[in-house]
DNA sequence: GAAAAATATGTTAAAATATAACTAAATATT
DNA sequence: AATATTTAGTTATATTTTAACATATTTTTC
């Protein structure tokens, strides 16, 4: 019995890198928090995992992000787009059902939301693997060919599964943004992904640092009249903003 | 100032190999706790190390101990899946189009496989991000509702996905096997989908390893039959051995 | 097969630790 | 020199862990 559950619990742990303890009570329902503790003490002595403050992590998981090194040590612009994360996680409301891309800013999005129950349709697995952090978010991932340098989908066949989907609010981001060219992107069928999602959803919010504006991709997905609302920094220009606003577009 | 500072961090970290944050505080007096925290924080964002309660661990500390002192077993459990893993890598054929899916097994299969040109299809998220690091393997990922618990997804629209697909080997995995019972999971999607991608497949390769036999699951989506390969490991009983092999299914 | 011992689990309160928010100081930028 | 920006300190608050004890379960012993 108790064997049998920290084997479960070595292994679970191994699969998924990293476990909070809230995590590990809804994977084992059936016992206390405080048993599940105790197993991972036990393991941790066994040196089978390494108890963090919340969790654990395996030590592979370790091995594996020590393996990374410095690669993302520079991530750009990382507190504007947390910024922005946060002003958008605070529009989701209970109940909804929301499209969110597979980029930077959604992960991060993914990182600050509340858990309360909604639905997410998302075509990135970094932002699904967060999500399933959340207790009560439901998460619809969509399939289709991988792109390894975003770790998202975006396929022909993804866009099928969109067609049965419905979802209110979609918050998508941009890799670029000029008033002329609007947002744009480097890959040809994210674009395509893209656009279908701002027609199917009854609204598009665009998450844009400030960072994205003068810089153009090839592929552009939307502009600024597809918009219905702009979450953005500080350090957005007004004149900008002004553009946007001109057009009816919340600005946030 | 603060760079040399959490320079001198990691380093102290890196010789002292576990250190609390008491003893930090003592070898920074200048400096207040929650300065140190926030050094900690940052070194683990760049994965220099590993926060734990109370303190912290340097990587190299966690490398150590986890390969010192493995219990036997762990290291004959995973000695098993990895060896499973090794022989099923080496069947796969350039050019070739499998199915994988989300479990334990297939997370070293796809680490272990060499970077072959081929397809991959698979319903987990964490075989689609180890997948990822190869360069020539396509992957495709199957869509729909995530489950959390071991992160694949599998939801009826995953099968719309399937249906339009053609891969000539399926890998796949169960968390249970018993001769009357079969090969069974614990989730009724997971089931459906398994059912359905052993119909699809051209051939079906089962990798089980030897703690899975005697066990049941609530859904059964395989019997021995059913298969035309077994991949499992030497541990195996040799009686259940001859069970498959009556039933003309190569061992392996 | 029953009693005793050992082990495992659950519950609660207390302690330790981490985070967040805010203020002050130091440093860099213009 | 004035103004941002970054860094550091302080405090209050939230979270997580530990510890202690009570209860249940299994194992051992007779």
């Amino acid at each position: 019995m108790k064997k049998e559950r920290m084997e479960a619990v070595a292994e679970l742990l191994d699969k998924r890198g990293k476990l909070s303890l809230a995590q590990l009570c809804e994977a084992f329902p059936d016992v206390s928090e405080m048993t599940l503790r105790r197993d991972l003490l036990k393991l941790e002595q066994e040196n089978r995992l390494i108890r963090v403050r919340g969790g654990a992590m395996s030590v592979n998981e370790v091995k594996k992000v020590s393996g990374e090194e410095y690669t993302k040590k520079t991530v750009i612009n990382t507190d504007q787009k947390r910024t922005i994360a946060r002003k958008a996680a605070a529009l989701i409301e209970p109940g909804s059902c929301i499209f969110l891309d597979g980029g930077t800013t959604a992960m991060y999005l993914a990182k600050e939301m509340d858990d309360v129950s909604c639905n997410v349709f998302t075509n990135g697995i970094a932002v699904a693997m967060e999500l399933a952090q959340k207790k009560n978010v439901r998460i619809i991932l969509l399939g289709g060919q991988l792109l390894k340098e975003n770790l998202s989908t975006a396929a022909p066949a993804a866009k099928v599964y969109l067609e049965n989907s419905n979802f209110r609010i979609a918050m998508i981001s941009a890799s670029a943004f000029t008033p002329e060219h609007g947002f744009s992107c480097s890959s040809q069928i994210e674009a395509d992904l893209l656009r279908m999602v701002r027609e199917k959803a009854d609204a598009l919010y665009m998450m844009l640092d400030s960072s994205k504006i003068g810089k153009v991709k090839p592929y552009t997905f939307a502009r600024i009249e597809d918009l219905d609302v702009l979450i953005t920094d500080d350090m957005f220009p007004d004149e900008i903003k002004q553009a946007f606003k001109e057009k009816n577009i919340v600005v946030m």
